[in-house]
DNA sequence: TGAAATGTTGGGGCG
DNA sequence: ACGCCCCAACATTTC
């Protein structure tokens, strides 16, 4: 018997507008919206701490738009497909909607629910509320996947995708919704209050989101081509993490964006090109699932990287004594978030200076990123590493001095975050280790007491590393 | 979305 | 005027 009460699942689409799960809901006559705590995701990746932060901030978001639309946001903890049959028990609920993921153990997971809850009678139906084109739908002329981006892009750049659809004005919600814990029962905050610098960046939540896309499209986008590899400016979209916990999607991105500047405009075309990346990201995880851990390229196996502690958490607290290196490390641990620009040259110096493993990178970035997101940060790690697919050739090697004098030219960006260089002149701010010693004298800097040695000298580095490509070459 | 090494070119100083 | 050298600027190749 048909209760016209249908339950839906947010997951990583915390938002009313442009999502399809919640308009199929809301032809129902009641909609009990929920959020499930899976605290270990049922796969190998659980939450970082940065991105639990995220998560408290944006559910509390989605709980007040909700509540302005007449309905509020059931929150359990615990096993999906338990939740979800004691919620579709409790609210007497015969339908589930939600927005896919891919991620291989959710996915893997999601079909588990799925056959499950389909065997009790509840309808289930799925959604695409995180891509522009989903991964299964582009294939090359052989049928194949894509490795390279440029053909990738290029397929997806022939297609158009679905237009954005306004969220309800109202949703149903019942008389006497389920019972439900408070957000802050989850346990997501940390214990020790360590997220004031995240506070002072970013607004977590739909609301956010679109604010940011706003203020994005509104003038930012028109300089981006030159302005994204700036790490001293404000430069980039900075939606990814809103981008992640779907608070907007990339579809509202693209039609923003497109309408505004057109897409053939040369900044818009470039920042698209990103949001290509992320498409791309999406693909190879859903058919390379193994990268995750693995390099795409089987050569690497081989690769004689080498395990350090004590290097390896120089890296991770900006103490190798390359001030934009330090610089980037110490922004993420700040904010949650580092430009794209330091990714890759905090990345390049991981891999290629210190020879530590692109996966212990990996990891750290997945606890301290707000938008540590498993597709994106694979690619990225596997990308500079030289192993993935479409990557950077090994033997290209950022240098952390020029890459400072192009992309911080002022050196604002190393002053921001190592304050302890603050008073060093252009061009010493790069390379303190050369400056006179009046130089760093007056700057009150003393190398290895106020601020550390290189830890490694890159030019040596570099030979090393070279070296060590020759091994599995 | 590299950097360094090596090669080429052309202006200018100088005998 | 000429050849020679130096070197900056740019181009190409190599890793």
């Amino acid at each position: 018997m048909r209760t016209d009460r249908a339950i839906l699942w947010f997951r990583q689409d915390l938002r009313i507008d442009d999502n399809p799960a919640l308009i199929a809901g809301c032809r129902h006559a009641e909609v009990v919206p929920c959020f499930i705590w899976v605290p270990e995701e049922e796969g190998d990746w659980p939450a970082g701490a940065a991105s639990r932060w995220w998560l408290h901030q944006s559910l509390r978001v989605l709980d007040e738009q909700l509540r302005q639309r007449g309905s509020r946001l059931i929150v359990r903890a615990g096993d999906s497909l338990e939740v979800l049959r004691e919620l579709a028990r409790d609210a007497g609920a015969d339908a589930v909607y939600w927005n896919r993921r891919y991620e291989p153990a959710v996915v893997k997971r999601d079909r588990a629910v799925e056959a499950a809850l389909s065997a009790d009678g509840v309808r289930v139906e799925t959604f695409n509320s995180a891509l522009l084109y989903e991964p299964d739908g582009i294939r090359t002329k052989s049928g194949q996947p894509y490795q390279v981006f440029t053909p990738f892009w290029r397929a997806c750049t022939a297609k158009r995708p679905d237009e954005v659809t306004a969220g309800p004005a109202r949703i149903p919600g019942m008389h006497t919704p389920p019972k439900s814990l408070k957000i802050d029962e989850l346990g997501l905050l940390p214990d020790v209050d360590w997220a004031a610098g995240m506070r002072a960046t970013w607004r977590p939540g739909c609301v956010g989101a679109q604010e940011r896309l706003d203020t994005f499209v509104a003038g930012i986008v028109r300089r981006y081509d030159v302005d994204r590899n700036r790490m001293d400016i404000d430069g980039t979209s900075s939606l990814s993490p809103h981008l992640h916990f779907g608070e907007i999607g990339p579809r509202q991105v693209w039609h923003a964006v497109t309408s505004v500047a057109g897409k053939g405009e040369e900044a818009a075309r470039v920042y698209l090109a990103e949001i290509g990346w992320r498409e791309f990201a999406y693909h190879l995880l859903v058919h390379f699932p193994e990268t995750v851990r693995k390099p795409l390229r089987e050569k690497f196996d081989g690769f004689p990287w080498r395990r350090r502690k004590a290097a390896l958490s120089r890296w991770q607290r900006g103490q190798t004594g390359y001030p934009v290196v330090d610089a980037a490390m110490r922004q993420l641990w700040h904010t949650g978030w580092m430009h794209n620009r330091a990714r890759m040259i905090v990345a390049s110096f991981l891999t290629k200076d210190l020879l530590i493993p692109w996966q212990d990178g990996a990891a750290w970035f997945w606890d301290t990123l707000v938008d540590a997101d498993l597709a994106s940060n694979t690619l990225g790690w596997q990308w500079t590493a030289g192993c993935g697919a479409d990557a950077a050739p090994f033997f290209r090697i950022f240098n952390p001095v020029t890459q400072a004098e192009k992309f911080d030219p002022e050196g604002a960006y190393i002053r921001r975050w190592v304050p302890e260089l603050a008073a060093l002149p252009v061009p010493w701010i790069f390379k303190p280790w050369e400056a006179p010693k009046d130089a760093l004298a007056s700057a009150g800097v003393t190398l290895g007491k106020t601020y550390p040695k290189p830890m490694v000298d890159h030019g040596e580095a570099r030979s090393a590393a070279l070296a060590a490509f020759e091994a599995i070459k």
